[in-house]
DNA sequence: CCCTGATTCGC
DNA sequence: GCGAATCAGG
């Protein structure tokens, strides 16, 4: 079932799984078949819009770089679960719809992405399980592995 | 360095 | 329409 190119299904999943906050390469990934997370990230700007946002540099200087060749070794990529279901036949759409938007705070292990907040909400249990490995899950402050409140937590128990 | 998404542009 | 190359930020 490797059909090169965009089917309606693919397309739904890759926008599903982007909206719920997958990575570009995550859902190339997932799709498996010859997409590669630049060709998911164009087509999220052709299916959703995605240049609709106020981009922050023209880039002004496209100078023509040295284009050799495009050929590229599309390795094998391992489709895993992405959300704790196991997708491997079947209408993926039948499993993909249910997800609407975010899952509340706190994110659980399955959940957290490496945007979300990575403080660990478990510090009270000794060995807990993975099911209650929470995490604050709130949206980071760019480029920490936080939010602004657990930042602050985490600094003052310097565990920073 | 790795990763991420964003953009451009040749096909 | 598609996606590699490239860019820019983290």
């Amino acid at each position: 079932m490797t059909v090169k190119g965009w089917t309606e299904e693919r397309k739904q999943t890759a926008k599903t799984m982007w909206l719920s906050g997958q990575t570009a390469a995550a859902i190339a990934a997932e799709l498996d078949c010859g997409v590669s997370r630049n060709a998911v990230i164009g087509m999220m700007q052709r299916l959703l819009g995605t240049g609709a946002k106020p981009r922050k540099q023209p880039k002004p200087a496209p100078v023509k770089k040295v284009r050799p060749s495009r050929t590229s070794p599309r390795s094998t990529k391992v489709a895993a679960g992405w959300d704790g279901t196991t997708v491997i036949n079947g209408p993926v759409a039948e499993v993909v719809p249910p997800l609407v938007e975010q899952p509340p705070e706190p994110r659980t292990f399955w959940n957290l992405r490496l945007r979300d907040c990575h403080r660990p909400l478990w510090h009270h249990l000794e060995r807990p399980s993975v099911d209650a490995m929470l995490f604050c899950g709130k949206p980071v402050v760019p480029g920490s592995s936080w939010c602004p409140a657990c930042a602050v937590i985490v600094y003052q128990q310097g565990t920073a």
